[in-house]
DNA sequence: CAACTATATGAATCCATATTCATATATTAC
DNA sequence: GTAATATATGAATATGGATTCATATAGTTG
């Protein structure tokens, strides 16, 4: 394994590199950070969401779908609403990110 | 701290996201991912990523430029070329993302 | 000095995706 | 059944960011 390996398309290090900026892609963006912020402290409907959160109830549905085709939480209806909550991935990699400090470090 | 905090403007834990999203904007973009990904392996000049990423050279430099803003990677000039290696902060998110696993979770 | 190599950079363009809007679907209550 | 509530969705638009292009800068060589 050189180091351009993560270039060579036939690469299964390059396959990973595809994947996790997938992955990234949907869940770095800032109004889906804040709902995977939110998730983590437990279920949450479409509903609580639009009211705390700054954004329409559409654009919360579109970002919820998002998050939901990449695996990181998962839904369930009980009555007129859906609730959603954090997958076991989506535990795992809030977990790692969450961890991120956010100080300047010096270098 | 209740579970809508990081909605709240004036909360830190708000500002730590929207941080912590501009940063991840920039590390989890595709292209940038790779040349990270070679990164891990020690410094290289963009002439040495020219050759084995399918990127031109000039968009080579903008993606080095976007992840030294974010403080990801530094660089050192020794002769005509500029040789760019990843900062502390590089080493520890690189280490972060790169051990997320690429399989998917049932559930 | 001129010619050459390696890199950086600003502006223009192109493209992906966030956001909006109108509307559809599903569930509940009456 | 109708009305009301909660959510989803597709299409249209707006916007941000990736890419290109032309060119500038800096260091090297002879």
């Amino acid at each position: 394994m050189d180091s351009y390996s993560c270039c060579l398309s036939t690469s299964g290090e390059s396959k990973q590199v595809a994947k996790m900026a997938a992955l990234l892609k949907i869940v770095s963006e800032e109004s889906r950070l804040k709902l995977l912020c939110i998730l983590r402290r437990g279920e949450h409907c479409v509903c609580e969401f639009a009211e705390h959160v700054d954004l329409s109830q559409s654009l919360i549905s579109h970002h919820l779908k998002d998050l939901k085709d990449v695996g990181v939480i998962t839904d369930e209806k009980r009555g007129l609403r859906v609730y959603y909550s954090l997958t076991n991935k989506g535990k795992y990699i809030t977990n790692l990110l969450f961890q991120i400090p956010n100080k300047e470090e010096k270098q």
